[in-house]
RNA sequence: CGGGGUGUAGCGUAGUCCGGUCAUCGCGCCUGCUUUGGGAGCAGGAGGUCACAGGUUCGAAUCCUGUUACCCCGACCA
């Protein structure tokens, strides 16, 4: 444990995955791709997991769950649905195992074959729009405002701990309405569901856009995302939400009779977002020392530590802290005081440097003599005593200022980080060298699109919802260009 | 899924080429005492199917085959 984090210099990815181990978020398991999520992690997650489902419901939304598994059959009904999912699906083809023959072991019972393969789910689109079928007859149904937190399965070649597993937990709303208008405001004001959420919670500054035609999800007419510049420059895909056209109402048969009695193909959306925020909270924040947290999603916002000589100054101690830990615990902040015996302070402030607590309030008989606590900051480092007397109104204050000053400090860098370019030896640079966002004239093709992926790994992140029109040339193929474009390297 | 690397106690490791008292060391863990303002010290102690499954051999951590997991590089992706 006394050994040093790799640091972000030294090995970037190396960093994240030591930090995620080290700071007890989550696991490998025996599973391949998959994940323990351990209980500091989950608690972070669950804290995400609060705060979009209360902002879900604020905007209208109820939860329900559907079956984990998928007819095959279901499936295959929206073209471009099954191509984008096909290669990374787990299938279930049997139902019972057996004694091996051989005495070797337990083997999957060739008898017990199923009539249909089932499809673990992916993403649930098929089985929802099956059932909205049945849900959805007349304009009085619709629309329908439906969320499920759930896991889902992706077989992915590669995997990374909450960046890319092969199963993840995630929530994915499924809306149907009555017209496309209603339908894209819908994606829309989800969109931004998210995006205040990352800004205001999390403290990740996002670049709302719309994804190209290439990028878009499976079965969209249009997706929407955020993205997020990682500490290396990278972008990362923080989530998205989908306007779905009527592609799956058409592919499942959904209609509905509006008021003259005329039917008509339901329009849809999907959203969602998953563990892999756990991805951009982590590598947004944290430094060389573990990770950083902001308080609205720190599972201990405060932690108490004592220092004693004797059995005696360590009940004063403890009674004094109770105290005030009562009086934050009153304000909603959440407290823990380390008042175990078995580990030296010096210990105590690095593991919790290394979880990322945000404030460490320290109290010592040279404090005590002077009604002060020592106050430590996790974003900043830096050290300083506050009076007693208003411990809780400076600790608030605190914590309010870690929130913003996360959230700024991760602006700035993406700002410093984006360059507007026009030439492609501008691009490269900035893609290969400098390593940030290159907001860059596009023709608009997916030709060129995909030939810039080629050459440089770089993708288009997205159209920004903000983008101006400009008039200008592709940096590669000098066709005109309309607008600029978010160019990054992605998770 | 292709190429490369790795897997030895909870964690990190030595040993693997050249088979034979080699299972090494550090951290952690347990007990006791002393400690406690930035990862404590001393003393004693526990802990291992050497990733897994086969094979070669008188004998395998070491050689061979297969499998599995992780890491790095590609292709795929939230």
């Amino acid at each position: 444990m006394s050994e040093k984090l790799t640091t972000r210099a030294e090995d970037y990815s190396r960093w994240y995955n030591e930090l995620v181990v080290r700071a007890d978020l989550a696991e490998q398991s025996g599973v391949r791709g998959c994940m323990v999520i351990k209980p500091y992690g989950y608690a972070i997650w669950e804290k995400m997991r609060d705060y979009l489902d209360a902002r879900f419901k604020e905007t209208g939304h109820q939860n329900a769950y559907f079956p984990i598994f998928i007819p095959k059959s279901y499936f295959s009904k929206e073209a471009h649905h099954v191509d984008g999912f096909a290669k990374e699906c787990a299938v279930v083809t049997h139902y019972r195992l057996k004694n091996a023959e051989d005495g070797s072991g337990i083997v999957v019972d060739p008898d017990a074959k199923l009539e249909e393969e089932l499809i673990v789910r992916p993403t649930s689109e098929t089985i929802i729009w099956d059932t909205y079928r049945r849900w959805i007859q007349s304009y009085r149904d619709l629309p329908i405002l439906v969320n499920q937190w759930a896991n889902v399965v992706r077989w992915e070649m590669r995997t990374r701990l909450f960046l890319r597993t092969a199963e993840f937990l995630w929530q994915e709303g499924h809306t149907a309405h009555a017209t496309r208008e209603e339908a894209i405001a819908e994606a829309q004001k989800m969109l931004d569901v998210y995006a205040e959420f990352a800004e205001n919670i999390m403290a990740v500054p996002v670049i709302k856009g719309h994804k190209t035609e290439n990028e878009r999800f499976a079965g969209a007419e249009d997706t929407y995302c955020i993205e997020a510049m990682m500490q290396d420059g990278k972008a990362l895909q923080a989530g998205t939400s989908h306007f779905l056209g009527q592609n799956f109402a058409k592919a499942f048969d959904v209609k509905y009779a509006d008021k003259d009695n005329n039917m008509s193909y339901v329009w849809a959306t999907s959203w969602g977002v998953s563990t892999r925020l756990m991805g951009a909270l982590i590598m947004t924040h944290s430094d060389d020392n573990g990770l950083v947290l902001p308080p609205a999603l720190a599972p201990i916002e405060v932690v108490m530590v004592p220092i004693y000589k004797n059995k005696e100054q360590y009940d004063i101690l403890c009674k004094k802290m109770s105290e005030t830990a009562a009086a934050l615990r009153a304000e909603g902040i959440s407290v823990k005081i380390d008042d175990d015996d078995s580990q030296k302070p010096g210990w105590k402030f690095h593991e919790y440097e290394l979880k990322g607590v945000p404030v460490r309030l320290v109290l010592g008989p040279k404090d005590l003599e002077k009604d002060q606590y020592e106050v430590a900051r996790r974003d900043t480092m830096t050290k300083e005593f506050m009076p007693m007397e208003n411990i809780v109104e400076s600790v608030k204050n605190l914590l309010n200022d870690i929130q913003k000053n996360l959230y700024n400090k991760a602006l700035a860098l993406r700002t410093e980080r984006t360059y507007k370019v026009n030439t492609w030896e501008e691009f490269l640079d900035v893609i290969n060298v400098k390593c940030g966002f290159a907001l860059a004239p596009w023709d608009g093709t997916t030709e060129t699109e995909e030939k810039i992926k080629e050459l440089t790994k770089a993708t288009i992140r997205c159209i920004p919802l903000d983008s101006v029109e400009e008039d200008g040339v592709d940096m590669l193929t000098g066709k005109p260009s309309k607008r600029r474009v978010v160019f990054a390297k992605a998770y």
